[in-house]
DNA sequence: CTCCCGCCGA
DNA sequence: TCGGCTGGAG
């Protein structure tokens, strides 16, 4: 293909502006975002937070000690709220009894290493970990979410049955492997897709539309 | 595959 | 009123 995926990131770019990821301003804010976000729109995650800061408990240390009902109540705007305070204490938990609740000390371990620690977590999969990791962390991963698979498959840049590990693997052999690239793609995938590469496609408008494989691409969504 | 589950726009 | 949302587990 002539088109690389440098080329798609700078188009991307010169149509949207940069979109400073990720929206939250302390380690602490984005791992719970990570958390929070789980198949849920940012919208609503940001109501969550909102009610975690009013109830002062935005630190590791409380938050893995409050009570899991009452933190379940006070992130149900979130959705799954039930499911996500289990998630968000055990990750808190990881933090306190294996990092002493010091997230900088946490992210100064090795990338390869954390990823291990954070994917053995219940609840915490591989995009959880990698925006984590990549957002909170600072650390090069890229993070593969739906939008990701749905926008290089269906302009046939990978195949259609490219699992998670496949996709970033692409995306790593072929960008610099930066944390400020990963960081600006991601969102710029997040925000084309969003956009444009739903389930039902809207791709007359879309950014992207000059670089549609002829024929279109057989997919099953 | 289903379940987890609130919120909002079409 | 309903599909989809910056997923993950069983």
């Amino acid at each position: 293909m002539s088109i690389t995926l440098l080329d798609v990131y700078d188009r991307l770019l010169a149509h949207y502006g940069p979109q400073a990821w990720w929206p939250g301003d302390s380690r602490l804010e984005i791992m719970v975002g990570a958390i929070l976000t789980q198949n849920t729109s940012w919208r609503n995650v940001e109501k969550a937070i909102l009610n975690l800061k009013e109830e002062g408990l935005f630190d590791p240390f409380k938050l893995q000690e409050t009570p899991q009902e009452g933190l379940a109540e006070i992130i149900r705007p979130a959705g799954y709220y039930r499911l996500k305070a289990k998630r968000l204490q055990n990750l808190m938990r990881y933090v306190v009894e294996t990092h002493h609740g010091d997230l900088d000390a946490m992210f100064a371990c090795s990338l390869s290493a954390l990823r291990e620690d954070l994917l053995a977590l219940n609840g915490i999969g591989p995009e959880t970990a990698d925006a984590i990791l990549l957002y909170a962390g600072e650390l090069p991963t890229f993070v593969v979410d739906t939008y990701t698979a749905r926008v290089l498959k269906r302009h046939g840049w990978i195949e259609q049955e490219a699992d998670y590990h496949q996709i970033q693997d692409l995306l790593v052999s072929e960008l610099p492997q930066e944390v400020p690239l990963y960081n600006e793609y991601h969102a710029l995938l997040v925000r084309v897709g969003n956009a444009h590469c739903r389930k039902t496609p809207k791709c007359d408008t879309c950014p992207l539309c000059e670089l549609l494989p002829p024929g279109g691409i057989e997919e099953g969504f």
